[in-house]
DNA sequence: CTTTAAAATGTAAACGTTGACATGTAATTT
DNA sequence: AAATTACATGTCAACGTTTACATTTTAAAG
């Protein structure tokens, strides 16, 4: 690998062509893999040529010819969010399995730079795009409508016009209240995201017709919309525990429990025996640094598997994705 | 916006240009804000084709024809590592001001792993590549000398050919070798990173540095050579803690500091009385789970502006991109 | 009403790649 | 030895953009 063009532009396969004496042609099918049809002895020719350029494809000239990218666009809530992180991290690999480059963008939680994301996108015209805690918005309906390939994670689209990777919401939200009822958190509250998220809807929604179903008479005193940050939980935490004293508190997220939690051990309540936390998430550091959180697993590592399944471009099959619903688990912490 | 095409190709220049009734460099010309040029009710009529057709740019086209791209790739050790992600989320909210898009990726240390990413990134022809975490290996240090546009991030360069943006590794290292020091923690241990990471090398030769300096009879009594993880701290502390019993621990990262406490605690250790444990980075999230970690504070955040400054497509100045040495201050946290 | 300058728009080539098609060469069959 | 086949390679257009340059239209000046 000698020192040709030590910083020109990068060599083309009109390079490589005149180098190794062949066409261009040949050396594209030398690197297209497309080896059955050219003599050994070339291929050997023209990679010793390459790698003497330095040269590697460019994907550029390749999406254009093909019309198809190998990037996929993923848009995510906030990557400083563990789970998020998690998630996104399992995306990446196994997209990278399958020979995808990701584009990582966050939202902030901010419809209009939701927007404006998926706008960027387009223009990268992506393999892909994935949308991890979508917010319901004109221009995202508008977007499901004219794209065929669009994922969403964690919370489902707002029409079903789109394929889905994550739990049952719903379900999970009624495990949740059913673990409730079964203790006999008569006074509980639930501190919960956005109602336009889709997840945080069909959470509540779960979670409510638990605790009505259960016969018990439990009471939500307290029903939080809220930022899913710890920042948040802790400032709703101290209001709570100051007005409302509630026995448990169902946060939609781990960071708002963590947040919680804080503003509980400052008032010098004893977890669980004063204040029940149930989280979501059941972020991995919990393991390590949050031995009291119950929470609600969510198998964030399944997802990027799933997801890369359905994006595949070596996928045989021409029918429509279909949803994956992945099974959660609860987490029961009761050290202190 | 109506629905011409809901589901074909992207609408391209062409067609916009004919829909319109101009040339596609007037339509070009419009969209790429050479607006002087054109009448304003030709801008009128293009946008409204454009909006009509669902019209966006192809950045592949675009890029194609200008020889640069508006993405670059970042590689990170591990992108669920607290530190990491914030930087990261840091550096593509910042990217993303100056209209960079960011394509993610995850080594996982490993070497083989960079190198082949340097590889694929190299087929995008991106406008910069920001490696975090370099491995030093001879691909490394072949794409240091061939490429203009590659930022050091966190860990330097192993040649002095390429910016970094980053503390002071060797400087804080000493600084905790001098809290060490000053609170006379004579039998201490070190856990850190693999020695052909720069960062890992710097730190310990500062903080051995401080202890010699210090002229008390301070005993490093165990150098521990360890991933930076959760489970190796646990790993190593238990092991630690039950041989050599330090009176304090240096931690070069926060994740290896959870594993150490862990080991502490379930030991029925009290912390910082009988073990100082001390940590580096510290995490946004120690505030609310870690309230016992003393660490050393990089600013994370403060990386984004930073690369982003360095990578602007903007920039006036024709000079290379010059190192940006970020503060960094000890977070003292005794409470238990 | 010309002439000239200024403003608006159009033409066409280039960027790097691929693949259908054409061409050339060597091996096999008749 | 001619005809046929198989294999190896080359030619060239196209993908969507931008821009230097050419051309047309409009406005200003004479």
């Amino acid at each position: 690998m000698s020192q040709h063009r030590i910083m020109g532009k990068p060599a083309t396969v009109h390079d490589v062509a005149r180098v190794s004496g062949v066409s261009t042609a040949t050396v594209s099918r030398v690197f297209t893999g497309k080896t059955d049809t050219v003599a050994p002895k070339t291929i050997e020719r023209v990679r010793s040529a390459a790698n003497e350029l330095g040269y590697t494809p460019s994907e550029i000239g390749r999406s254009l010819r093909l019309a198809t990218t190998r990037v996929v666009v993923m848009i995510v809530p906030d990557a400083t969010n563990n789970f998020c992180a998690d998630v996104a991290a399992s995306v990446e690999k196994s997209l990278k399995a399958v020979g995808l480059s990701m584009v990582l963008a966050n939202t902030g939680e901010d419809g209009d730079q939701q927007d404006r994301l998926l706008t960027d996108a387009a223009g990268l015209r992506p393999h892909a795009i994935i949308i991890h805690g979508a917010i319901d918005t004109p221009k995202l309906r508008e977007v499901i409508e004219k794209n065929r390939n669009l994922v969403f994670v964690s919370r489902p689209p707002p029409i079903a016009k789109a394929p889905f990777v994550g739990i049952d919401n719903e379900a999970a939200g009624f495990a949740v209240g059913r673990y409730f009822a079964e203790h006999g958190y008569q006074d509980c509250a639930v501190i919960h995201g956005q109602q336009h998220y889709s997840a945080s809807r069909l959470r509540l929604k779960g979670f409510l017709r638990a605790l009505q179903e259960s016969g018990a008479d439990m009471d939500v005193i307290r029903k939080i919309e809220s930022p899913l940050s710890m920042e948040a939980g802790y400032q709703h935490g101290l209001a709570l525990l100051s007005d409302d004293k509630p026995r448990a508190v169902f946060c939609h997220n781990d960071m708002l429990a963590y947040g919680v939690h804080r503003a509980a051990t400052e008032k010098g309540l004893r977890i669980p025996e004063n204040l029940a936390i149930f989280g979501f998430d059941d972020n991995r550091i919990n393991d390590w640094l949050a031995p009291w959180l119950t929470t609600l697993k969510v198998p964030a590592l399944d997802f990027g598997p799933a997801v890369a399944a359905m994006l595949d471009p070596n996928r045989k099959t021409r029918k429509p994705m279909e949803d994956v619903v992945l099974p959660f688990s609860l987490t029961i912490r009761e050290s202190a």
